[in-house]
DNA sequence: TTTT
DNA sequence: TTTT
């Protein structure tokens, strides 16, 4: 059993690549989580959770979603390693998505000043999207 | 192990009580979650989950939350049973709320037509509370 | 956003039907899960909660599980209503798995008495078995 | 929101240790949690995820548990950096846990071989067991 | 109607 | 650096 649900806001716009194998879509994104016992002491009050998108989800999530927006998501947890620059191994924990829920929309550019919208609700005829499309996809494959 | 997170909208305005013995504040609330797969077939495309909330976070969802807004909530599955009119027992399976995060805000009554808000967002200066001091009550003092 | 994870035991033999259209397994039981705040003057110390498995998980679990053995579960929570014989209507909240996880093994019959197996571990060459086969199935086909 | 899930077995003996300020107890641990999706050309099938447990529930986790225990927890996902001793910044994921269930019992040194217990059943008179007592810690205390 |  |  392994099982997350994160609700979040992109610390930065969405990244989407494509597998060099199969060109399956995948995302990489940053979700800043707020903690719920922020003690005065404690400087940090959110965690900054790596999240990665598979498939047409990947792609829905780099179109909508953007730097600021609130988003929800559910999946697991994966780790995996990797060699760094200087031969050390390093060790990525982070979280697969398996179902994406935009909470608010809104693409890069888009809410940057004026008065775009950016809101999520009634009046900007938004409802909460979600996704469970996305296709599980060897690690190998991860290009980066 | 006992986990919920649920992702809805208020069917209707909550409802505040207290309980006859310490006055404890109680909100009962019903969340409409949207399915994943809504198979064409399938006439009912969301659950409609009843949601006990306790303590101070009772009194800030009835203060915050009314009916269609957005509202995320975690917690555990309760089930317990009471004597029907009919002298017959029902059962009851309800989520009691241990977190709940306002993804929407607007009392009863805002956002009703010309122009109020409603939106969640930077321009709003919203941002999704969370709550967490809510006070575990006896079962017997459920006053419903 | 709608997710459940539950460890907790069952109460009876799980139960093992067919809908009558397509011929689905379906395995419905209810878990008896402890809770963590067990204040003295509580009566009741677990929740019961009811379990639907489809598919090929639902004629696993029919056939591993059994009274009192330990079982994970993730999923989701599902509503629904149906007249009862007395002419009004009822409505039932249960969790529809999505994932199973024998933590302890054991068919009806077994491990009744006077040595038989029951334990999850080395020992017993058991490995906690996780499925998620199950083919989510129209709610009017369920034949209970 | 920031909720997680798992169970998985212990790929270490668990090590606890205190805070040098406040002497709280702190136990980490990396748990081995089986995929579900085991594609064939897949090497790896289990993710390696790092738990720290703080308070009474650290204790019970180092008294109870060992290498190839299987647990459950509850929690969330923390993350945190640190300086590595070539100098660059490291970026730490891992799960803080709220909750922890034993699913499987047997101190460091026990269940090894001839005919230690192990299992977690009735024949063991086991049940398992629920801890939630667990104080938050300020970050800065972390002893590693 | 409930499990250890 | 990984468990069954």
């Amino acid at each position: 059993m392994n099982k997350v649900v994160l609700i979040g806001r992109l610390t930065k716009d969405p990244e989407l690549r494509y597998t060099p194998g199969s060109g399956t879509a995948v995302t990489t994104l940053t979700l800043a989580v707020d903690r719920r016992f922020t003690k005065d002491t404690q400087q940090k009050e959110a965690d900054f959770i790596p999240v990665v998108v598979w498939g047409k989800s990947a792609e829905s999530t780099a179109q909508y979603m953007s730097k600021g927006k609130l988003m929800g998501v559910s999946g697991r947890i994966q780790t995996r390693s990797y060699e760094a620059k200087d031969g050390g191994r390093r060790y990525v924990t982070e979280v697969v998505a398996e179902e994406v829920q935009f909470l608010e929309w809104g693409a890069k550019g888009q809410n940057s000043g004026e008065g775009g919208f950016g809101g999520y609700g009634k009046e900007d005829s938004g409802f909460g999207s979600s996704f469970d499309d996305m296709t599980p996809v060897d690690d190998g494959e991860i290009p980066f």
